[in-house]
RNA sequence: GGAGGGGUACCAAAGCGGUCAAAUGGGGCGGGCUGUAAACCCGUUGACUUCGGUCUUCGAAAGUUCGAAUCUUUCCCCCUCCA
């Protein structure tokens, strides 16, 4: 991280904008001179509905990590109590209500990842945890619907986005989610009150929500809190950030490898790139602007980005693994040893192994048929070899000293090592 | 609670007794072109198979039939209008 000048505290609202982080705030000119003054606290909040974040809440990450970088403190809520009901916003239909063991489960392995992109090095900006199940589930209906909920009306619910666009679209909405958005409200007042918390931020969905919040403090407790929203992150391709067809690109590292993290960053849309340099990595903005303008290959800005967006998660030694073995694989067509391995006894190597039989069983392929088809499309490679033979046994001579590189298409390697 | 409409593969949507593993579009995957990009073009898109076929799938269950995604009954769910 940055050593600059940590006493600018008000350069984090500034940086927020360079970088593209800012979407709304609800007072800007006055947040950034609170922040002037003295550091503040500033939460966000994690839905837990799987055992990792992906790279859709990435950016809020970020915006954690800015905080600190100028000295400001970060609250992690990690919504243990909001997770059982289910944010509507953005969503067309109800999520699957999990086990509360389950997302108990899903925070402890969700929280790894903040400490590893978050600094814990320095008291006054440690981020600080909090889970909202340990005030949310302790409430009394009657009385939070007295003491909070009359301060609601459904009119101005109704109007809200993550209501409005469910009921527009014919999908149902249950009682159930749709006081999300007044226990998320209640969240912010909890940890206003607790944590002397004032700010909340989060992404441009969360608008409604944060808004809601910043109003309960006022009418609650006559005092100001501010809230401040991302932009959503569009794809050049207008695909949502973070999931794809295939899966969501999780921050786990167990979950996503840091190869195929690097991958992941590697392959962005040339017309993502730039605002993907802003907004994740640590490269300051007007480098940024040089760097563009400097690089014409742009191959070579994606490369600096699937570094230093790696180095962020993963640490510097994993970028550098990573960005070995894309090279190898790729444009030396070798062997690069970071990539998914998958071990065989020599006994079975000798015997011969049904190929169809070890890409199904080894998950490269879902299932037989899949990677019959895959060698049916010339899909598939042995060490850069395509495949014709569906019915091909792997036998000894395919390896070279005791490594074998298995391709699918031009973007998925695996090594297969004899044991 | 009453009346009507509807639940089909990853999504949208056709099919309304056999020729249906189910049109079409999107998405996905693979190939070509390139730059590990985009766009475009082509192929492919349930599982298993001795490649002859076999098994499972159209909200759930039961039934009619030689034969059901299609007809009947019950149940579940969703939507619209009324109360």
């Amino acid at each position: 991280m940055d050593t600059k000048n940590y006493s600018m505290k008000n350069e984090f609202l500034n940086e927020m904008e360079n970088r593209g982080y800012l979407s709304q705030c609800t007072d800007i000119d006055k947040l950034k001179e609170i922040c002037k003054k003295k550091p503040i606290s500033g939460y966000i909040g994690f839905d837990c509905t799987a055992r990792s974040l992906h790279v859709g809440s990435l950016l809020q990450i970020m915006i954690l990590r800015l905080m600190q970088k100028y000295g400001h403190r970060p609250i992690v809520l990690l919504g243990g109590g909001t997770t059982m009901i289910g944010d509507p916003s953005g969503k067309d239909s109800t999520r699957k209500i999990l086990k509360q063991d389950e997302i108990k489960r899903n925070i402890k392995s969700i929280k790894k990842v903040f400490t590893r992109i978050l600094d814990n090095s320095k008291k006054e900006t440690k981020p600080i945890f909090v889970d909202n199940a340990k005030w949310l589930t302790k409430l009394n209906f009657i009385k939070f619907l007295r003491d909070i909920g009359s301060h609601f009306t459904i009119n101005k619910m109704l109007a809200f986005d993550s209501v409005k666009l469910r009921l527009e679209r014919e999908q149902s909405l249950s009682y159930m989610e749709f006081n999300y958005m007044i226990l998320q409200a209640y969240d912010f007042y909890q940890l206003f009150k607790t944590k002397n918390c004032i700010l909340q931020i989060g992404g441009s969905d969360q608008w409604g929500n944060i808004v809601n919040g910043v109003e309960l403090i006022r009418r609650m407790l006559k005092k100001e809190s501010f809230g401040l929203t991302s932009p959503l992150i569009t794809l050049a391709s207008g695909a949502k950030m973070g999931k794809t067809e295939k899966g969501a690109i999780w921050l786990n590292e167990d979950l996503y490898s840091p190869y195929d993290y690097w991958q992941f960053w590697r392959n962005t849309d040339d017309r993502d790139v730039k605002k993907f340099l802003n907004f994740f990595t640590d490269i300051k903005s007007n480098e940024i602007n040089k760097l563009c303008e400097d690089e014409k290959n742009i191959n070579n800005l994606k490369i600096i980005l699937a570094n230093e967006a790696t180095k962020i998660l993963h640490g510097d030694l994993s970028a550098k693994k990573a960005a070995k073995t894309a090279k190898e694989t790729f444009e030396g067509k070798g062997l690069g040893e970071n990539l998914p391995t998958i071990r065989v006894k020599l006994s079975d190597v000798r015997k011969g192994l049904s190929l169809l039989d070890f890409l199904s069983i080894n998950k490269i392929m879902s299932s037989k048929s899949e990677a019959k088809r895959a060698i049916i499309n010339n899909g598939l490679k042995i060490n850069n070899l395509v495949v014709t033979d569906e019915k091909k046994l792997i036998q000894y001579n395919d390896f070279k000293e005791k490594n074998l590189k298995i391709s699918f298409g031009k973007k998925k390697h695996y090594l297969v090592k004899i044991i």
